[in-house]
DNA sequence: AATCCTTTGTGCGGTAGCGCACTTATGGAT
DNA sequence: ATCCATAAGTGCGCTACCGCACAAAGGATT
């Protein structure tokens, strides 16, 4: 018997399993398991991509890195979608760090390969394509957001972003890493915490947050988080 | 002789002037030459577009519309890009609004045409792809730009966007619109404005700004404009 | 149990941008 | 030449967030 947990299967990534079977048996074979651990840089800012990873329990930060050291997140990739669509769009590299977020597990696979198999089009392109667009609208509502609308709001997003791409309530990230995410101060990440915190809708101890009232933060939220929750949907539901 | 002045043709759109021979000519049947006016709305946000657009010399802004009416924008097409990608992405609609932010000329093609030559693979498909990947840059580095940077830096920044996208130094936009589309108050803009205008960057009256030195402006931007700029003559230069 | 490091909390002055109310210019219409 | 609607400028109090400095509370290490 193993000391590993069982590994989930590459059909935990929502992209792989929405594939027609065929597709998906002739993907399964270049696909290699990965885990990876909180912090790891999987893609740097313009360097060359050599896989392209489809998350299945970890959670990747797209994140913009300014020159005097701030940074700001522009989107956010779970199980729902993959990492590395430049690769298929044809840039080959993009101005972003990828970041793991959450520790947990990833399938990857060889840029090569996943050029190749895109240009056959069917399924596979249909698809990629669509999350693209998803992907699209997450980070033009993440412009939005980010214009309009409070910390606590943002960190309402933020954390329901999290969630939604976990098993778990429990989400192990310090209010320092979250305020690189947004953008903010950790002082103004330790504020709107404990508002959501006094509003019963999460608690938090040291490195962990646990999301307590779901629906209450669903409805704290502003509207940005349920538009692209909607085009995730609509796209690839 | 015809009252009209003579019509940019298609070519004077950056993307179907970067497609083989062949191919622009398979195209060019199928575009019509339209004229679009200040504040004309070429989609509404989730509605079905019919055609999609390839301005020559108009430019049009993606805005998000929030429920309380604000509007920020998320992104700009001019005779560089294209408008309607969802339609070879495959979700048909988007949660924005486009609207018209400087008026000129486009080519339209039918949804159907576009779908079609899309799926043939090749050249285009290649070009538009890249494409979606500058925009895709530009889209979030609004993002980061409405999370780090100060109304002068997004006016300049803007400013310098309208006017890459101009054959020429007068913008036929007032303060109001601009606010619009950045989503900060009107005084904001004022402000701003006059602080380019004192640094001799910029002039204005009443509806039309005029970029005085374009250098200096590149200068007191922002580095999210250049991030883009770099992007764009990489993807498709 | 004592120590140390990390994480979270708090206070304070400063600033950018907001909402509102109002004035002043400007150019087109009559 | 006058009027009028639109565009731009100004003043004021307010709030959110910033930068900085430091205190308190958890966990891990010894």
């Amino acid at each position: 018997m193993s000391n590993y947990a069982q590994s989930p299967g590459p059909l935990e990534n929502q992209l792989l399993a929405a594939l027609p079977k065929a597709v998906y048996e002739a993907l399964l074979p270049h696909l290699t398991p990965v885990s990876l651990g909180l912090g790891e840089v999987i893609y740097e800012s313009d360097e060359q991509m050599t896989e392209v990873y489809f998350p299945t329990t970890s959670i990747v930060s797209l994140l913009y890195l300014m020159a005097d050291g701030m940074t700001a997140e522009i989107g956010v990739v779970g199980f729902e979608g993959m990492l590395g669509v430049a690769i298929f769009l044809g840039g080959d590299t993009t101005p972003n760090r990828a970041v793991v977020q959450s520790a947990g597990n990833a399938y990857k696979m060889k840029v090569k390969t996943l050029r190749d198999k895109f240009e056959l089009g069917g399924p596979l392109q249909l698809l990629l394509l669509r999350y693209t667009q998803a992907l699209i609208t997450q980070i033009s509502q993440t412009a939005v957001c980010n214009r309009l609308h409070s910390v606590e709001q943002q960190l309402s997003r933020w954390l329901l972003l999290s969630h939604d791409r976990l098993r778990s309530n429990d989400l192990v990230m310090t209010q320092d890493l979250i305020s690189n995410m947004l953008g903010v101060r950790r002082e103004g990440v330790t504020m709107a915490a404990q508002q959501l915190k006094n509003k019963g809708l999460i608690s938090y101890v040291r490195g962990t947050i646990t999301v307590v009232n779901r629906k209450g933060l669903e409805k704290a939220v502003c509207e940005c988080y349920q538009v692209v929750k909607t085009e995730y949907d609509r796209l690839l539901g």
